[in-house]
This record gives C-alpha cells, sequence and structure tokens, in this order.
DNA sequence: CTTGCATAACTAGTATACAAGATATTTTAC
DNA sequence: GTAAAATATCTTGTATACTAGTTATGCAAG
C-alpha cells in the first residue's frame, strides 16, 4: 500500500530543472478572486457554515457522491473541500467507510478560550499604545453600527459587526494577523456557542462591553483596556454539562 | 465556470435520510496509523520538511507531474498534499499556471513571535500553579537530554528536544493542545530560522535558558518564570535586513 | 534587431472509471 | 428460530483521461 520510495531521496522536487521554465508570480494576490469562484470552494465554504451552524449536527453522514448530485460537479472537487474540513477537525473521514460531521472537541474548547484571552490581550495592550485617530475612530463606528444592528435585531449581521470590532482592535495594535489566527482557534467554540439560544440583551451587553473597551483604550489605560476585553471574553465561557445533557452525542471528550 | 446552484438550497448534505447506515466511529483516532502511511501523507511530509528546511528555496516551481513520476504515483495524492501546502501559505498555487514554493511573510513572522510569546507565556503561569511533580521531573529529563545532545553536537534531535520541552510546558499547564497551536503558528518563523547558519554554542545557551525557566518553575515563581520564558523567546527575534541583502528573493514584505 | 502575433507546449482544474475495504443484507446450515 | 457464513452494496482511495487557461517559442513584418 505504501508508496516506492526505494530509490529516491524524498523530497527532491524539480530543482536542478536548467529551464526555470516560468517564474513565480510577484503578487499571489492576482488570482485570489478566481480562487474564491472555485468550485471546492464553495462547496468548503457551504458545508463549514452548515457545520458551525449545528445545521449539519455532529455525527451526520456527509457521503461525497450526494454531495456531488446536489451541486452537479464531479468528486474531486467536493473531496478537496472534505479534505480541508479534515484538516480543521470539523469532519472525520474514516478510509472507505465513511465521512462523519466531528464532536465537539470539549477539551479544545477550554484551550481555545485561554488562547484567544491572551492573543486578544496582546492586541488591546498594543491597539492602546499605538492607535492612530482615524482606528479608533472607525471602531467607534462599529460600536455604533452594533447598536443599530441590535435594535433592528439582525443578529447575523452583529455577528459579522462582532467579529469586526475584534478584527479592528488587533489591526489598531499593528496585528492583524493575529485576529486571523484567532478565528482559526475560533471554530470549535463558535459551533458549541452556535447551540446556546440568543439571549435576550445578549447583543446589547455586547455593545456595552466593547464600548468599555474602546473607552479604556481611548484614555490610553492599558491595563483597563485589557481588564475589560478580558471580563468581555469570560462570558464565552463554557458550561458543559447542561449541553451533554441535552445533545450528549454531540461532544467528545476523551481527546486524549 | 461557477457550479450549478440554481434550485438548491446549498449545504443540504443527506440528513433526513432515514437510513443511516452506518453510526459515526466513537473514536475517530483508530485507523490514525493508517492515515499516516497513506500516499499524501507521505508527499506531504516530505515537501513541508524540504520547504522548511529550505532545500526547496521560495520560488521553486513544483510541478505535481514531476512529483508523480518521482514517487511512483498518481496525481490525486500529490494533489491533495499541494493543497494541505497551500492552506499553510507554503506554496502559492496558479491556476492553470503553476505551483511555487510561497515568499516567507516578513509581517507574519513578527506576528507570529509575538502570538507565540503570548500563548507560551499563559503555558508557562499555568504550569507554575498546577505542574504535577512527575511532570516536573519529565522535564528535568528533557532538559539532561538536551545538554547530551548539545554535547554530541545532533542539532535536528537536539531540535526535537527543544520542542518537546516547550510541549512538555503547555501539557504541565493543562493546555497541551496549545503547543499545536503554537507549532502552526511557528511554521514560516522556522523557514526564517532554517536560515541562520547555527552558531556557536546556541544550544548550550538553550539549555540554560530552559534550565531557568523550569528552576523558576519549580520554586513557584510565576512572574520569574514567565521572565525567564520571555527572554527565552526574545532571542528568537529576527533581523530581516541581513538576510534581504544575502537572499531578496526569499521574502513578502507587501502583505498587503 | 525589435515587435507583434500565431502556435505549440505545458500547467492545474475537473470528470470519471476502477480498486480495496467496510458494512449491510441475504442465504445457508443446524 | 438462530447463528454464522457468503454475498451484495455501500464507502472512500487511486489512477487516468480530458478541459481550459497560461506561458513560452518561433515566425513574420516592419
Amino acid at each position: 500500500m505504501a508508496v516506492r520510495l526505494d530509490e529516491k531521496p524524498a523530497g527532491e522536487a524539480r530543482q536542478r530543472k536548467p529551464r526555470a521554465r516560468n517564474s513565480p508570480p510577484r503578487s499571489p494576490v492576482t488570482r485570489q478572486s478566481a480562487r474564491a469562484t472555485r468550485n471546492s470552494e464553495i462547496v468548503y465554504r457551504d458545508l463549514r457554515d452548515a457545520i458551525i451552524n449545528v445545521t449539519l449536527p455532529p455525527g451526520t453522514s456527509l457521503v461525497e457522491k450526494d454531495i456531488t448530485e446536489t451541486y452537479g460537479i464531479s468528486r474531486t472537487p467536493v473531496r478537496e473541500a472534505i479534505l480541508r474540513l479534515a484538516e480543521e477537525r470539523l469532519v472525520d473521514v474514516v478510509p472507505k467507510s465513511g465521512t462523519f460531521v466531528a464532536r465537539i472537541p470539549v477539551t479544545e474548547l477550554q484551550e481555545a478560550i485561554v488562547a484567544r484571552k491572551a492573543l486578544e490581550e496582546v492586541c488591546v495592550r498594543e491597539a492602546t499604545a499605538k492607535a492612530s485617530k482615524s482606528q479608533l475612530m472607525a471602531l467607534r463606528a462599529v460600536i455604533q453600527r452594533e447598536r443599530e444592528l441590535a435594535e433592528a435585531g439582525n443578529e447575523q449581521a452583529f455577528h459579522e459587526a462582532d467579529n469586526a470590532f475584534h478584527a479592528g482592535i488587533a489591526s489598531a495594535g499593528g496585528y492583524p494577523g493575529i485576529w486571523t489566527m484567532i478565528e482559526k482557534i475560533r471554530v470549535q467554540v463558535e459551533r458549541y456557542r452556535r447551540l446556546t439560544l440568543p439571549q435576550d440583551g445578549r447583543m446589547e451587553m455586547i455593545v456595552a462591553e466593547h464600548a468599555a473597551v474602546l473607552d479604556a483604550i481611548e484614555q490610553g489605560n492599558a491595563d483597563a483596556a485589557v481588564a475589560a476585553m478580558t471580563s468581555h471574553l469570560n462570558k464565552l465561557q463554557i458550561d458543559i454539562g447542561t449541553f451533554q445533557d441535552l445533545w450528549p452525542d454531540y461532544f467528545l471528550f476523551d481527546v486524549k
């Protein structure tokens, strides 16, 4: 079953070839829009959203052939999408057997929250030190938008604005990439969070907490800003017990 | 070019099907060893190592067909490997054109180091609070092993022991998964680091710094432990200027 | 010699056929 | 009727042929 590796040094992939036919692109961003419309990308996004929204709950069977028919495309792009999901631990693929939406790893949840707090703390502290006036104004605008969306009761858009606030803090701190890291770390937590019913006044509370963070930043009080952010993120603290009763099969405990 | 999405709600992948032929596996880890021997996995590891070791420098062209012939396998598993690398931003794949080893994103380097410091700080602090005696003994053993490997001049094994120390700290703090996160974040930094020539006495210095961290942990002095770890990680600080002269095409600046 | 263009060669994206193993179903023996 | 074995039917893994777009190359015109 294993590959033939007998006579080769492994990892030597055309280097000596003197031709060097085409040079690497200076800006690899060029075709990024094209990439977004690739079939595998579409399938990936759809499935990923459905899994995170718990539209596809843990344990659901994903059959490549079915997805193939749904989208009217072949297995190759579908497979690519599923492999990406497997890497994010959103699905488990069992060779020659089946692919299933993965359970939510409880241990990972705790660690993800801890990690996020640590990273956001850095961002907030740095943002306090070196945010530009325009960045602060932009953050104010985001909070105002949150307020409007909360009033309108638009959960989805509010959620996006919420993310924009945190991304903005990271940018203001000079570490936009750290928000990207947080987003990757956050995936499983998000699945958990979507199981909780929207609570009354939750959005208003978030707006107030964001405002407290920004206030402290504007006052140049880094410690207060960090404290406000930490307090804000502490609300994410998970209480698995409740959900274990409701959906016992949704969670994975023995991550080992 | 785009997929047919006309009449479907997107993301509805067999859910109502009452059959539920096979239930999801209780322990998805079962076949993990099998996964490790999959062809795409082998190609992935080989290429990844070569890219991180800078055996395959940025800009190198990777041609699926060539790799296919090298390993004596078909394009499918090769493609899977390359797609995984693309996701880690280790390669840039330009549709219908070519695949190239990605340049090292300079901006990302700084952020990765900052993020790592933040995460390691949490681990060290927590490890000070709740490391078990056996965990501390294991860490001592790792340091001793580092000392022996430094003496023997075994760079590769030392490097692994180095990682084991940091992983051990994370475990002792109760957050083994955070080390996994760090490893993902660290990839590009590692490429940069491999460009630096091995410096005399570097290994010995690392051993001493690790010992300082562990000493503070054993004394229950969290602040000192964190300070020691931060000081240790500060040695990673990058000085891009030097390398920009030597290999100007290895780095990407305008990440945008 | 330079420039523009047609053309050929080569790339990754996709579709599809087949292989190998796991699970479900049926059949058979008792 | 029950249990075990044989068989059919699923699944994902792999190989390969084909498509469509990109880049290089050579030729012709100026």
